[in-house]
DNA sequence: GACCATACCGAACGCTCGCTCGGTAGCAAG
DNA sequence: CTTGCTACCGAGCGAGCGTTCGGTATGGTC
């Protein structure tokens, strides 16, 4: 994955699709297997056929998401290596670009994080917080340095992150700006957060 | 309300505060009426003597919570006339401390809105977005005056009212900091992410 | 003492849920 | 031309859902 700015449309089966629209639609104790099914084109038990639950369903597209994501960071954190100042503006702006182009799939991956069941819970959160220690790493290495003026590095990092987290929230394709042009905008914000002072690295 | 940084613990009746624990563990559509009945201490009729609907325990919460939150938020406002900045920077304040106070009743208002049928969406989506506006006014006052450095005052008001937003997603009261810790560190952050360079105003 | 409102409850109604049973259709291999 | 595998489906199971019915107990009013 190195060209990660770069987004085609989210390899997903047609099941793991229409379980998708039917938990962003309803939530996941919302969404029933009949519109599932409907949404897919299927009966029930051909759900059935393809996965043996519903949470493996949640799982299934949860795994698939956070994967494109931490793979998409890496590669993002990677360009910039060796300033942390430009390595956060990176992962920042792959934060939002994702968060823009998989909309939905990301919007699922923070709102429906309780709806696994414990184990699941557990494999899924272990992927989130390797993700935060990517944007904490860089965060802590250009506070010490002093580039990045701020006394709670972990909580601004984290800030960061969460306003990012937030885009699907009200962004949609074919909103007025592009996604690359809401990602320049949060790295610009990010960057004031961290009361970085010098030029603008991206 | 002028001591909207006072916080006493939110007045609910037994039915509601048992609705928000379970929709809170499991969210509105996992959550069922039985369990909102035993957390209650009621049988389930009993539940519903006070409410007529499951939705209506909803619609309740809902409503208080963003009485609550608007009625402190203009208060807080006024407590800045003036000052635009520092309206801003009592605004964050206000919105931090509410959203580590009032947790449960906070994360249900940004989570369960889907939930909401139509109509009762309808009038709760008006609330939270006079909410918006009260921080919209003042970045774009201080925007106008030059003393946010901000090319979308719109956008970065969104940013930072959504990384407020987001703070109960991993505070919770126990947690090392305090809600007036938290707060301070988030005004800091919210008038960075504006590129505020004068005094701290608060 | 009759009346009424408030605050509840045991039992159950009709429905929908996640999920399964026992199949069929199509196709490739032997 | 049988066998076996994949990809499905109609019908329905048992459980649990939101909600309701027909009560009872309590306490205040005239």
């Amino acid at each position: 994955m190195t060209e990660w700015r770069q987004y085609s449309e989210l390899q997903l089966d047609p099941v793991l699709r229409a379980a998708l629209e039917a938990f962003v639609d309803t939530g996941y104790h919302g969404a029933t297997v009949r519109d599932i099914a409907r949404r897919a084109g299927l009966s029930v038990p051909g759900i059935y056929h393809h996965y043996a639950t519903k949470q493996d369903m949640l799982l299934g597209i949860l795994d698939i998401t956070m994967d494109d994501l931490l793979a998409r960071s890496r590669a993002a954190k990677e360009e910039g290596a060796g300033d942390p100042v430009r390595s956060f503006a990176l992962l920042v702006e792959c934060l939002v670009l994702f968060h823009c182009y998989r909309r939905d799939a990301a919007f699922i991956g923070s709102s429906e994080m309780r709806s696994l069941e414990p184990a699941n819970r557990t494999r899924i959160a272990a992927l989130r917080t390797a993700q935060q220690r990517l944007i904490d790493a860089e965060v802590d290495e250009a506070a010490r340095s002093g580039r990045f003026q701020v006394a709670y590095p972990h909580d601004a990092a984290r800030a960061a992150a969460t306003m990012c987290i937030a885009v699907p929230s009200w962004y949609r394709i074919g909103h007025e700006s592009t996604p690359e042009q809401v990602a320049e905008r949060y790295v610009d914000f990010a960057l004031g957060l961290m009361h970085y002072a010098g030029p603008r690295p991206v």
